[in-house]
DNA sequence: TTTATATTTCGACATATATCGAATTATAAA
DNA sequence: TTTATAATTCGATATATGTCGAAATATAAA
């Protein structure tokens, strides 16, 4: 087997890390969801706060903080802080692309 | 935030637990490019031999065994036995649930 | 300025993961 | 049947991950 990495290939690895948690991947279908930018990236709705993430899924603030900054890192989500809060947003670049990535894998160019 | 796990989430993240690691990953992309099945899925060159997926990767056989039953309990790939090795191919149907999965999260429906 | 709210950082800990080499199993070849 | 080849399983180990609670930081409200 020759060598079938590029350039990318780190960057991808570490957004399926990213996702391969169910909580983090819980928090990323939301934000898919709920706060995708676009028309309407200014608008309140469009995003949400880190508190809001972590209702409901039963585990503590810190380990909510935890996962968005994985989720950050890897580059899937956007984090800003507005007053007391800090909104969160889905990085639409980073959808696209891996869309092209499974479709690319699928094509076997 | 409500729940946003569907039925499928937990096996999402397994695959995406399977394509974390930079070797998996490297596996996974091979047999994407080179034994993709379909018109010729009995040829023997649509398939690739456990020894020869470990071929420049640097890890040993055990590790190579290992990481490819991760590819295969997370369904991304297809193992079967031919005479002395083992031959791997990719799972058609889940490359394209991915895909499906990515433009779903983007539309936000 | 003091207090309350939202979030992060830190330190700890239990569990999971990646890796190896040795031993084992399955098949084919001599 | 003995030997060689291909791959897996096992046991060990070092590192990474998910989680918590306590303490720290940032901002807004009183």
């Amino acid at each position: 087997m020759s060598k079938y990495k590029n350039d990318y290939s780190k960057q991808f690895s570490e957004m399926f890390k990213a996702l391969s948690n169910e909580h983090r991947l819980e928090i990323f279908l939301y934000l898919a969801k709920n706060c995708f930018p676009g028309e309407l990236s200014t608008d309140k709705e469009m995003r949400a706060s880190v508190g809001k993430l972590g209702e409901g899924l039963g585990i503590a603030p810190s380990t909510i903080s935890h996962h968005l900054k994985e989720l950050r890192q890897s580059g899937l989500i956007r984090m800003e802080r507005k007053g007391k809060t800090i909104e969160c947003w889905i990085e639409p670049d980073t959808l696209e692309d891996l869309i092209q990535f499974f479709q690319q894998a699928k094509g076997g160019k």
